[in-house]
DNA sequence: TGATTGACCAACT
DNA sequence: CAGTTGGCCAATC
């Protein structure tokens, strides 16, 4: 039971714990492992995302911008912005409104625990 | 097995 | 002001 976890797995334990609703940046999941700029990496993990048991929510993860810079992994062209849409999110030319406002940031939000 | 890349971000030129 | 580069880890060629 040795957990001898990789940084993705970190990644995707992070990812998992976004409420519904909320979005996080990949810088800030990166920047809460303690290397910021391994914020690649969060979206390489994305990618692999799907390889994992655990159904990674990864559309609540988008850039710095609020930009869906993935959306052209999740099958189609609109998937991932229908994913947030249905969350309650508001999607326009690809980007999500109110960014900040619905930004989770796990740094402060897992902080203390 | 070495080199390259990848859903980013920030600094530098 | 816009294009380039460095950085980090893991997977692919």
């Amino acid at each position: 039971m040795s957990e001898e976890i990789g940084f993705f797995q970190k990644v995707y334990q992070v990812v998992v714990l976004i409420p519904r609703g909320r979005i996080t940046s990949y810088g800030a999941i990166a920047a809460y492992l303690g290397t910021k700029q391994s914020s690649r990496m969060v979206g390489w993990a994305m990618n692999q995302s799907h390889m994992n048991e655990k159904a990674i929510p990864a559309h609540r993860v988008v850039n710095r911008n609020g930009i869906l810079t993935g959306k052209a992994h999740f099958g189609g062209r609109d998937v991932m912005k229908q994913l947030l849409e249905s969350e309650g999110f508001v999607v326009e030319n690809d980007q999500i409104m109110n960014f900040k406002e619905k930004f989770w940031d796990p740094t402060i939000e897992l902080k203390q625990v």
